[in-house]
DNA sequence: CCATGTGAATGCGTTCACAGCC
DNA sequence: GGCTGTGAACGCATTCACATGG
């Protein structure tokens, strides 16, 4: 079984969630183009890297297509996931509800300061930083969130990955150096990148009162 | 001037960022390979693809490059943002100071429920949804952070293109239908990507692709 | 020598076009 | 007929190798 091409693993994460409210049982690869925005010959391109008869005269099956997919994506294993850090990205995240529904399980939250932990109300049991090697190997945590400040980011990171965590979504503002799989979510960068995209169109004018009439969508 | 791959337009984004907390005056494609993580032959037909003379012998002059990558992108623009959808999310990215620094102005908040917006304080004026087309079009507010629920998240986005807002982050797990340029950023397609990514210890099926390929730390 | 800059080669993902199957 | 599945063609970004300049 070969690699799969890196856009195709993409592509197919976010399919696994969109077959997840589809409440039909057959879909086509038309249908996905038009809900997920994909060609859908690159649809069928990618998901004919999938093992199995997914298929049957009109569409794919669902349950089986989004099987297939979790299964060779190894999205089925259950996985023990921590938030560090957590000032207000933190906490929101600490709080979502979001995970259990799509395999994740969060069993911890850090941060080194002590007032902080006391202050959060939070149903996820918190603990102080120093604590993170115990509790990550503990628990077998192999995902965290990284809300810390920047300065810290590298050297947190450094202790989580010696403890064993193998993944990391970081939202600070810096490149990360280890050997973990890394997820950059940096927002100032996000709105650089829309910045980019949308060009220096009609910029300038203040926009004082008729307002450009936009036609409707 | 030609249209820049792609992936040259995400990494020069974060060049330019990179290039900020840079204190010295010259910098090599080899320190920005060591810093960034991109090989140096990468980030040299990056460069090139800039106008100006942006080297000098031994590297490129720090504060001319930055200015070649913000003019080129449309950097220099400062865009005004809003926020909508005051939820733990959106307030923690109201609150969020790191806006200013890199040339984006938060001038509003936005959210249905009017308690919520008596609750919170915040540095920046918060209104109600109901007057999201007047106060976008009156202050020209060109990006939007998204942090409204799934289910609503068309809807509004909608009503903010209609508006004017030309950029959007999404943080809802659904592919929104617009002509605006789209950024989606959602945590547990994060987190599966990176289950993606690490697999199963006994599973090498994923056979991780060069890509981030660090030295030791 | 150092490091940049760039045409040319390479490799890889996308797109195409059509064969196969329900 | 409609839709999937896939080898082949294509196009684009990466990578290479070497010419150029301080």
């Amino acid at each position: 079984m070969h690699a799969l091409p890196e856009p195709t693993v993409e592509r197919l994460v976010q399919l696994s969630r969109l077959l997840l409210d589809c409440p039909e049982n057959q879909i086509t690869s038309a249908e996905i183009e038009r809900r997920a925005g994909w060609a859908s010959h690159t649809v069928r391109k990618d998901i004919s890297y999938l093992p199995g008869e997914l298929s049957s005269g009109l569409g794919y099956k669902v349950q089986a297509l989004k099987a297939a997919i979790d299964e060779r994506l190894g999205l089925t294993i259950q996985r023990r996931c921590c938030v560090v850090g957590l000032g207000r990205l933190g906490s929101a995240y600490l709080n979502f509800s979001g995970f259990e529904l799509e395999g994740f399980k969060l069993v911890a939250g850090f941060d080194s300061n002590i007032n902080r932990l006391e202050i959060l109300q939070s149903r996820i049991p918190l603990y102080p930083a120093f604590k993170i090697p115990e509790v990550v190997q503990r628990f077998a945590i192999e995902l965290a969130i990284l809300c810390v400040p920047a300065a810290q980011a590298q050297a947190v990171s450094d202790i989580l990955v010696k403890a064993g965590v193998k993944g990391l979504i970081n939202f600070a503002p810096v490149a990360l150096s280890t050997k973990a799989a890394v997820r950059n979510v940096y927002i100032v960068d996000e709105l650089r990148y829309l910045s980019a995209r949308i060009g220096n169109d009609a910029d300038e004018t203040l926009a004082l009162n008729g307002e450009q009439t936009k036609e409707p969508l």
